[in-house]
DNA sequence: TTCATTGCAAAGCGTTTGCACAAAG
DNA sequence: CTTTGTGCAAACGCTTTGCAATGAA
């Protein structure tokens, strides 16, 4: 069982109904992606109405600490994704839906040279499917 | 030297101003990226004022027969590629700045198995990096 | 003359912000 | 009582749209 209490504490965040609701539905999936829509929607089936507002902030502050990792994968909407650990995406457009890649499930036999004066930052991998 | 109001032509587009404008920034720079507001910018310094709405609706039907490539590396901004073979990108979120990398500069040797009922429609990568 | 194209301003969409009110410590 | 969090509505940034005016064929 997970102790959103104690999550929130050790993020220094006040346990919030809305706090315990939202963490609630990100913890209960195992490695899940919402965006602030689709994550307002599961809070409605639960009969939770919670603001936009709160549902950003909350996404946000959660990011902030660490405890989402930020994914884009189309201009205008921001996904957020409880896999903390270093790993790609499947993209399905049609469901409008993402699915991890394991890291390694992906190996490069060859990678480009950095473009001197940078430093690597982080190398994102997208893999758009759709159905056959 | 680039034949422009041919390349018209063969689009089907009405070799207007505005569009002679956008495609000799878009040509005279071998591999290049834009957004609407940076080529916006680039046009007003050869003392072209185009509206916004022929900037958007210029890249977008170059988009659309096939002429420039979308790309998205951030949310709310579009960019516009002239590379129109499959390559790879370095972002440089400080500069905002893309790169291309060239398709055969990246080889995957451990590839994911793509999700039952779906096909491969794209592989993206994105390389973030920063200045050291 | 016909039809594509332009440009403006308004609308759209997802996201953020300001601020009064509510709730946690 | 102090401080953080919530919710509304307004603002935002980028993009799209509606439509009258313009320009190409």
């Amino acid at each position: 069982m997970y102790k959103i209490t104690e999550i929130l504490k050790y993020l220094n965040l006040r346990p919030t109904l809305q706090r315990k609701a939202i963490l609630n539905i990100l913890l209960k999936n195992g490695n899940f992606h919402v965006t602030a829509q689709s994550l307002g929607k599961l809070l409605k089936k639960k009969k939770y109405n919670i603001s936009t507002a709160t549902i950003y902030n909350n996404l946000n502050d959660l990011s902030d600490k660490g405890f989402l990792k930020k994914v884009v994968v189309e201009k205008n909407k921001m996904w957020f994704d409880t896999n903390l650990k270093a790993h790609h995406h499947f993209y399905d457009e049609e469901e409008d839906r993402l699915i991890d890649i394991d890291n390694n499930s992906i190996n490069f036999s060859k990678f480009p040279k950095i473009p001197k004066g940078k430093k690597l930052e982080s190398v994102d991998v997208l893999i758009k499917v759709k159905k056959i």
